[in-house]
RNA sequence: GGGCCGUUAGCUCAGGUGGUAGAGCAUCUGACUUUUAAUCAGGUGGUCGCAGGUUCGAUCCCUGCACGGCCCA
């Protein structure tokens, strides 16, 4: 924009004033936007270096540090500030002895809080003890036109927070914490299925078939081959189709949208990770659950025993299992396997639980669960044995065609797991598939597509697998003590704010 | 989708029963050589979410809408 006139769209005052700062800048032939600087140190390391240093020789420690001004307290000829970079803050000390008057008052007068500066100088402790910088040389690399929220309460916003998360990590340690340890805690889980032999893949995000969960897709188009695509829901029949190929041990961490509502829970898109295991079943699946999540709290958090929400949960395996029939025995004390159809549905209005559309006796009783034993789940626990109505992708039990091996885990009432021994008999597949689609015509939006590619896959043959999906969001929740799945996803869906 | 709550200065928040819009911080001017929510003095800053309605008069009462939060489905 050169030589343009400076235009923002909703400059105030504040912003006006720092727009003539601006130009006054440039005017001296000062770049307010400069293109890089030898950074040398950060503020924790200098913290942590000198804890232990009361008295800092003079003029003996020589530092360079670049970040935000945060904040500025002028008093007469020496002003004391504070720099925050990625690590934390450190004070700075500037006094017009070292630079003169004009010098000085750029820094008293020019720049403003938020801008962005480099800074040289030398560590010596203030009266009150406090590391600080005595500035030597400083240049401002990044002038910021808008005014940072205020020092003292920072932003509290909620809904700004979500919109303008780059406000809320300048000023919420916390909230950049959550995202620090979600990272380590996918590095933890990375780690753990590498060091086991399992192989990172990539698979499509657009899908000319969606599946591998029950849910409404978001469709999308791709003009070149003017075809309409559907975002993943999830990435389950392609990693299947990579163990059919022989890749033994594949996950992926994959992005996955669901076209659903928003909640504390819910994010349109969201992240799930998924792992394949040739030769493997669920009872190794519960293993390798067990084994990711405990270590990754215990990577992350230092222990496997956690606190969220005010309760203490041991995430040190083994974790309780109880197949669905044992945990409403237990949880709602009725028997299930000795149930007609009517009385299942009898106890279940009893509880206020719709019946209705609940087409098959396999739905109800996994209803029951999700709906009064699920929320009973504080401690790590494995409900196994899944009915087959709900699970078109799982392999039958052993010795009971009405049900599936499939657990999905629960901790924190939160559901964070789902795993099967994976359907490996193309002719059970097609025929489940086909349920699902008499599923779709009875009006059920979330039913599965028939995979016509998927089961071309399947007659080829594949190993007996077991496979895992863990839900990385909410596994970070559960991890950062977060109560909603936006405090744990950096830009969440939002309308969009109103268009000027 | 339903219920409840919120939306006031850049930020954090007050505004009794309808009568010219308030504070702190930030910002601007001045004072101040170890402060740290610096301090002191003075100033600037508002489409009270949006649109209607009631009223002589609406930030306030009513209706609708937008966005957000919590709870429920």
């Amino acid at each position: 924009m050169p030589g343009g006139s400076v235009f923002v769209d909703d400059a105030n005052a504040l912003m006006q004033q720092r727009l003539e700062k601006l130009e006054q800048l440039r005017e001296i032939g000062t770049d307010p936007y400069v293109y890089r600087y030898p950074v040398e140190h950060n503020a924790a390391e200098l913290h942590a270096r000198f804890e232990d240093v009361t008295d800092i020789p003079e003029d003996t420690h020589r530092v360079c540090v670049a970040g935000r001004l945060m904040t500025r307290r002028s008093m007469g000829k020496i002003i004391f500030a504070h720099l925050q970079d990625e690590t934390g803050r450190i004070q700075l000390y500037i006094s017009r002895q070292e630079f003169g008057k004009e010098t000085f008052d750029t820094f008293r007068k020019v720049l403003d809080i938020g801008d962005i500066i480099g800074v040289r100088g030398v560590l010596f402790r203030t009266r009150t003890g406090e590391l600080t910088i005595r500035v030597t040389q400083f240049e401002l690399l990044s002038k910021a036109l808008r005014p940072l929220p205020e020092k003292w309460h920072g932003l509290r916003d909620i809904e700004t927070r979500y919109r303008q998360r780059y406000v809320d990590l300048i000023f919420n340690p916390e909230a950049k914490l959550v995202f620090i340890r979600r990272s380590h805690i996918i590095q933890s889980i990375r780690n753990a299925l590498n060091s086991r032999g399992f192989l990172e893949v990539e698979t499509p995000i657009l899908q000319p078939v969606y599946g591998g969960a029950n849910a409404r897709p978001f469709i999308t188009h791709h003009n070149a081959l003017n075809v309409d695509l559907y975002l993943r829901i999830a990435d389950e029949l392609y990693l299947k189709r990579l163990i059919v190929g022989g890749m033994d041990r594949v996950y992926e961490f994959a992005k996955d949208f669901r076209n659903e509502g928003i909640d504390r829970n819910h994010n349109p898109e969201f992240t799930l990770l998924e792992m394949y295991q040739a030769y493997a079943d669920y009872e190794d699946m519960m293993i390798l659950a067990e084994s990711l999540v405990s270590q990754a709290a215990q990577d992350v958090l230092g222990s496997m025993q956690i606190t969220y929400q005010g309760e203490e949960i041991d995430l040190t395996p083994p974790w309780t299992r109880l197949t669905m029939i044992d945990a409403i025995q237990k949880y709602l004390g009725i028997d299930v396997e000795n149930m007609s159809d009517d009385e299942l549905e009898a106890f279940a209005r009893t509880k206020n639980i719709e019946v209705d559309g609940l087409v098959s006796r396999g739905k109800l009783v996994a209803e029951l669960a999700d709906e009064l034993v699920e929320p009973q789940l504080v401690q790590p626990t494995f409900i196994m044995d899944y009915p087959v109505e709900v699970s078109p992708l799982a392999k039958k039990k052993r010795g009971n065609p009405n049900l599936v091996e499939r657990f999905e885990i629960f901790i924190a009432r939160m559901e964070i797991g789902n795993a099967f021994s994976e359907l490996n008999d193309p002719v059970d597949q097609r025929q489940r598939f086909l349920e699902q689609a008499k599923e779709r015509e009875a009006g059920d939006t979330e039913a599965q597509m028939l995979d016509e590619d998927y089961l071309r896959a399947l007659e080829y043959g594949m190993p007996p697998t077991g496979g895992l999906g863990i839900g990385i969001d909410r596994l970070t929740m559960l991890l950062t003590d977060s109560t909603s799945i936006r405090d744990v996803i950096l830009f969440p869906q939002m309308r969009p704010e109103k268009s000027s």
